[in-house]
DNA sequence: TTGTAGGCGTTATCAA
DNA sequence: TTGATAACGCCTACAA
């Protein structure tokens, strides 16, 4: 017989040595451990004994390759993992990964936008076999020359944006409303002259936002000048910079809007801030509206209103659907959580 | 021959196909691929182009079960994933992140404190051949029946906390001397009356911190009067209660303390704002310093004063601590690296 | 330079 | 109820 290469081998035990220990068969190990119904009872505690006495924790790559499964999701992050205040992606994480954990699923992270050719290795983890589905937080399935995760035949799910479009179920929060809502509470409360401090151009939640704040404006007869909109001026990880850039704005205004509706609460409680150094009464004289639901953005002075995302949910939602699909069972295209308003003072 | 069960088959191509394809045999498309030395040009350009053109990607489970090893990286997280405004976990991710990836490693994420039996789920892990090696940032490397992550022979490397007594190689920063000297400062600049808002009771971070404050009130020849230590009122992950129960402690003291130092930024955000609520002018009534470096401190008004950690850099020497591990190379017991007082105004 | 073959640890089939 | 055995896809020692 042929010596092959000793492929590192560690004191890990593998399923031979319990085998051994027990005096039974490899298969009769294998029944024993994972089909504790189909054995004799007797010989089962004689198995499990034999592997609790030997440390024994079955080889996952062996099973993957034999199961053409892993156990294992992927989460795919947008940008850099510095997310600000807002907390939004570890409380989704936390989410994903309570329920997931629970299913005895494991998690493996990938970020995006990472120096080398990121999305490449994203899509080579997917066809590798190393996971079994994917959960996305960022705007699009990462795609490398056309193919997509998704075309790889991986239950993918997407969460914060709606992709559903695409073929990827989604689950989302209420943004377009949720900021109609607002604004209208604004109006009603005297409010004529509304600036929305955007975050990055053309992004998905900017879209819906913008277009929900649109919509109170025009139902209220508002004109439409009485809305202006920041320009985008960098990805939501630079938040504070997004907020100050919109007071330098909002202090040159004439007429000077008496609101403002902010993309986060970073943004809202940079801008917050600026305008409390200048001077300007927050909430009398400019009311500053954030979104996410950041918790720390109870401790300024007015404490912030913001608009609350139930990032939680969302994550465990995802998991959710994402274990359906893996039982291969339909779910809707869209799944909608919604946020609510949370009034604390600075709007 | 027998007709074994198709264990799923999505439609990912193997070596096989390949080499049909290449008209070359299995093991010199494995050749052609990780070792194109040892293969004719042509030959190689052949393999490659069949590969590139059946979209192949390397079986992870294959190989890893083949090689013993996964190129896998397990993080061991402390607690719930919500980590309030300090963003030291998400930072030290991203330094880990960072070097791993581009040393083509992928990253399981394992949380303590989980509902189930986690400890043995991550035991599990490591034992089932999963994992590489692990990043700790818990103050314990798990551990079931006594039996804990290093024993399985798997390299580990800790942060945050120093457990290089039990042999794990560890990346802390100079958390006594640092609070011993922004003490200092503060005792330089005329405070006698301080307050240590302390964390969990026996944590290894309050120990140190709480060091370096009374080696600074020793030196200066203050009595042991001059420092009171909240008690310990929960977790970190409950910073801000922390902060809002040390208000009513501060405010209830007579003589009252001119100077807080807190645990968290959480906790000295909370203090804050209880403060100020209450009229006492920060920082001439009482200075407050926090602990972290959370960038959202600057936004307060005044701006908090803080101990910023290099938990990106952390994150990253931590990382290239286990590659060298994984290198077989020695790696020292303690690396430390400084944090710095960061004053914005409100100490 | 290329092909053949064996085995990594597991599960599932089939026969006993 | 149990045991022998054939793959899962890959890598590598060895032969050609």
């Amino acid at each position: 017989m042929k010596k092959p290469t000793p492929p590192v081998s560690g004191a890990a035990p593998n399923m031979k040595q319990v085998a051994e220990a027990a005096g039974v068969a490899v298969s009769t190990v294998s029944r024993a451990l994972t089909n504790p119904g189909r054995v004799n009872e007797k010989t089962r505690t004689r198995v499990a004994e034999a592997a609790r006495k030997l440390g024994y924790t079955p080889n996952a790559a062996a099973r993957s390759l034999r199961m053409g499964k892993s156990k294992t999701i992927m989460i795919v992050l947008p940008g850099a993992l510095y997310y600000g205040a807002s907390q939004i992606i570890p409380l989704a994480l936390a989410g994903i990964d309570g329920l997931l954990a629970r299913n005895g699923f494991k998690i493996l992270i990938a970020n995006l936008d990472r120096e080398e050719a990121t999305e490449q290795h994203i899509i080579n983890l997917a066809g590798s076999g190393t996971v079994d589905g994917a959960i996305v937080l960022s705007s699009a399935p990462p795609s490398v020359g056309g193919r997509s995760l998704k075309d790889l035949g991986l239950p993918v799910v997407a969460m914060l944006h709606d992709i559903s479009d695409q073929g990827v179920p989604s689950v989302i929060t209420n943004e377009h409303q949720i900021m109609c809502a607002a604004t209208e509470l604004l109006i009603a409360e005297g409010h004529r002259q509304f600036l929305y401090v955007a975050g990055p151009d053309g992004v998905y939640h900017e879209v819906h936002r913008y277009a929900g704040i649109r919509e109170a404006i025009a139902r209220h007869g508002l004109p439409e000048s009485a809305l202006t909109r920041t320009e985008g001026v960098g990805a939501y990880q630079e938040g504070f910079n997004i907020g100050f850039a919109a007071a330098e704005q909002l202090l040159a205004m004439a007429p000077r809007p008496t609101a403002a509706l902010c993309c986060s609460d970073d943004a809202a409680l940079a801008l917050l801030k600026r305008l409390l150094d200048e001077g300007i009464e927050v909430p009398s004289e400019v009311a500053v509206m954030g979104f996410d639901g950041a918790a720390v953005g109870a401790l300024f002075r007015p404490a912030l209103s913001t608009i609350e995302q139930p990032a939680t949910e969302m994550g465990t939602r995802a998991a959710a659907l994402l274990l359906e699909m893996l039982a291969g069972e339909e779910v809707p295209p869209v799944t909608v959580v919604d946020s609510t308003i949370l009034r604390r003072g600075s709007a």
